[in-house]
DNA sequence: AATAATATTTGAAACGTTTCAATAATTTGA
DNA sequence: TCAAATTATTGAAACGTTTCAAATATTATT
């Protein structure tokens, strides 16, 4: 069963495609009475036309750029969003946004759709096991679609946003160690993740006696972690992989009697907007998630305006230790 | 200056376009001397395919709805996003997410791109300035792409998922009235949205005698709505329009030296990840987020395939008040 | 009723690609 | 070296629409 065209309508009402393209634009040449059968068949036949086609194969389309992210439900990813967004309106492109929601599959998916829907460049934040030697990415290069990665793997020939997470963890946990904690349990994010390890990388390099215990990425998870591995442990600080694990494991800890800072030291990483609201206020690695998006997006667009210029940049962004009320010295 | 085609690459290369199209569809049937100069003259040429006459004019498409929603910087939506993403998975829907940022021309301009990138079904979360009867929603209609609105104005004619905030308001409301409070403050959302006037009214409702302080829908805008209007004021509990401003009045209050619950009871609304691992609890008004991103994507995805039943549906959800620490009686 | 003016409709080319049967070129086997 | 087998390339049709000059129908004017 064939979709219905334009061909099917104009048959049906006994007129050319012509007049039925002009009433789909909306052309005043029609007559009244015309118009009004050709729009009645067109309902009864449930036609809709093809946009492809429609747009007058050639003619020049919306500027767009894809944004693809691990997952959307994370308020580390919401900035990068914004970010990208704003740089984006600022040269009149728009952005189309996709979550793989970790899964790999769906990231090879969501390039392809987002290919398929023409877009001028692509931001993608990837999972670990999609290298640049990955179908999908050389997909984008055959279609000379110019992509920027946030997160990427080091030796990627793509463009990429990063910040230094080594860097920003070894001083938050220096933090700590300078403050005289000397028991620490670094409460580690997905196993999967470039960011995880360097953070972790970081942990050690400052405090090569931190026990890491895996956690993950959410609340849930940080809350998790702590009942499940810390009740009859002996630690004064704990380094977490993000603030959402930071914000999970505080309540845990509290669950578990201890006080922050007084019993427990807690330093989290990214600075989500809440961590600042709480009752105390979260100690915390600030990451610039909106210049993350804003520069990968200017990257983007920037290659797909110079065409000539296909070098691949990388720009390591550096994070920031923000101290506040969740750590203190021993 | 024309786009290059691929009449020019093939041309420049000395070739007929169906080799040049062989190359460009991975086809294994170009000898490799051939293939490596087409690819070397795309290359220079900067030849990029253009998809709307690839994807064989006609052929059936990926199946793709589109979301709108007012802005990615907020865990309400987040839910609504990933529960309308699960429900597009199921039925193999892909879900390209925009944002309009609260600004009503990029709301219209996100749902002409969509259109434009030929989208099966649409999901918005829409302006209270745009009824049915704009020009973006005519678009759809004159397109014949189902769409479904998250908040909707109830005149309209559109299909519509929303949650019963007048009631879920009185009922929070209600709670603190119980319990005995008198003297109450509602620090109220956006003035231009369906949900801050609803709930605006369910407040009213339990308590004609409550004080309406403008505040809006961040944590900023709930910490400060406090700090300006509240030092002085005689009040024993706080209705806040979502639970982001409610972290954020807590904030505020705590700063004015005031003890949750003790001082002053807090009530939010949304029950976002978050609240319930605050170190005091968010009582809040819950609504069932992702549910009504699966319904909306549901009745979209129904509505696409039963060409015949164009009936729009409207769902009501119930929100329900979770009772957690921060209120207590007085 | 005939003409002029105007309103409506037609029909074919064009858009940039894919597809695939037909042809041409190359390699293999004897 | 020739035929057969295999591999590589071509060329034209097809995809669903828009566009616009040309043709036809309708209306107004006399």
């Amino acid at each position: 069963m064939r979709r219905t065209t334009i061909k099917d309508v104009a048959h049906e009402a006994g007129v050319s495609i012509g007049t039925v393209s002009a009433v789909l634009n909306q052309r005043d040449s029609v007559r009244g009475v015309t118009r009004k059968r050709i729009l009645q068949i067109m309902d009864t036949m449930n036609y809709r036309p093809v946009e492809a086609a429609r747009r007058r194969l050639g003619s020049p389309r919306e500027k767009t750029l894809g944004l693809v992210v691990k997952e959307i439900h994370n308020p580390y990813f919401a900035d990068i969003i914004v970010g990208a967004q704003e740089e984006a309106q600022k040269h009149q492109y728009r952005l189309l946004v996709m979550s793989s929601e970790q899964v790999f599959d769906r990231e090879v998916d969501a390039v392809k759709v987002l290919v398929a829907k023409d877009i001028d460049g692509l931001i993608i934040n990837p999972l670990m096991e999609s290298g640049t030697e990955s179908s999908h990415f050389e997909e984008l290069a055959a279609h000379n679609i110019p992509f920027v990665m946030i997160e990427g793997q080091l030796g990627d020939a793509a463009s990429v946003v990063d910040i230094d997470n080594e860097k920003g963890a070894f001083e938050a946990t220096m933090h700590l160690v300078c403050a005289g904690h000397t028991e620490l349990v670094h409460l580690a994010g997905p196993r999967y993740s470039h960011h995880a390890l360097e953070r972790g990388a970081g942990v050690l390099r400052a405090c090569p006696s931190a026990r890491i215990v895996h956690a993950g990425a959410t609340l849930a998870e940080g809350y998790n972690a702590v009942l499940d591995h810390l009740p009859l442990a002996r630690f004064t600080a704990l380094v977490c992989y993000n603030d959402l694990v930071a914000i999970g494991a505080m309540r845990g800890l509290r669950e578990l009697g201890l006080r922050i800072p007084g019993d427990v030291s807690v330093v989290g990483f990214d600075d989500i907007d809440v961590a600042s609201y709480l009752e105390v206020p979260l100690t915390t690695v600030r990451i610039p998630k909106r210049e993350m998006g804003r520069q990968a997006a200017a990257i983007a667009i920037e290659q797909i305006q110079s065409s000539t210029d296909t070098r691949s940049k990388r720009v390591l962004l550096d994070a920031e230790l923000v101290v506040r009320s969740s750590t203190r010295a021993i």
